[in-house]
DNA sequence: TGTCTATGTTGACGCTTGTCGATACAGGTG
DNA sequence: CACCTGTATCGACAAGCGTCAACATAGACA
């Protein structure tokens, strides 16, 4: 989980996000910064806007999409812009702009470690 | 605390009775009703308090924990109340009074439910 | 009964957040 | 060049949220 390198894109301007965070919720409690940490990215997805924008992406063939391929949640361009940067300061997205559009792409690295932090203890059931 | 092996971590039993409210993020978009219910519970883990009581309950022994327990987490015991009250509110713990004491233990099957609807599908790459 | 401890509720405060319209910027096309 | 489209930023507003002190409630025990 340290290194795994399967994009080749890391010019991101979120620079500690990727790091593995914090143990398992439930292996011991969390330090105040651990807390902190893992917070943020919880609350990335704690709107149920970011979280469809977010999905839109994720389950996007390719794994990414156009902003105007998802930008059909209800609320208005400037709305839906300002939450995929929410969304890419918690490093959950990626962007990079390729002619007249810009798309956006799930960081799998952050997205998983947020699936292990949530992982009951395995306990040797 | 007697009873400390109560933790009833449900892996690989049975998955339809885990998830009551969403797909894997990266199966398809979420629709609005399914994201208002799942940020609803990213959201109560948004804040760095609560989620250092969640933490705390989840790692105590027998994932349970009595109030007293964790409520030096640095801000006053009225916050600490209102904080626990969220967390219930969405379903991540529940409370119960024993004598003098209130004990807050998780809610495993929301914990497995979330942390599915992070799972990557292994094919996506 | 009264008192003490543990926990929840209330009300108020400031800060943050989600939203929009207006505007700016970037890149393609004619 | 001018113009158009796609996307980001700005400024402002209302609503929500985290926090605390004060108070209320529940149970234990003398």
């Amino acid at each position: 989980m340290s290194n795994t390198k399967v994009l080749p894109l890391l010019e991101s301007e979120a620079p500690e996000a990727v790091a593995p965070c914090c143990p398992p919720l439930t292996e011991r409690p969390f330090t105040a910064e651990e807390a902190e940490t893992a917070a943020r990215m919880f609350k990335a997805l704690g709107d149920p806007v970011r979280l469809r924008l977010f999905s839109l992406v994720a389950s996007h063939e390719g794994g990414e999409a156009c902003v105007c391929d998802i930008s059909d949640v209800g609320v208005s361009q400037p709305t839906v812009s300002h939450h995929l940067k929410k969304l890419k300061e918690a490093g959950l997205l990626t962007s990079e702009r390729r002619g007249t559009w810009v798309y956006y792409r799930v960081e799998p690295s952050v997205l998983a470690a947020m699936g292990k932090l949530l992982t009951m203890a395995p306990a040797a059931a």
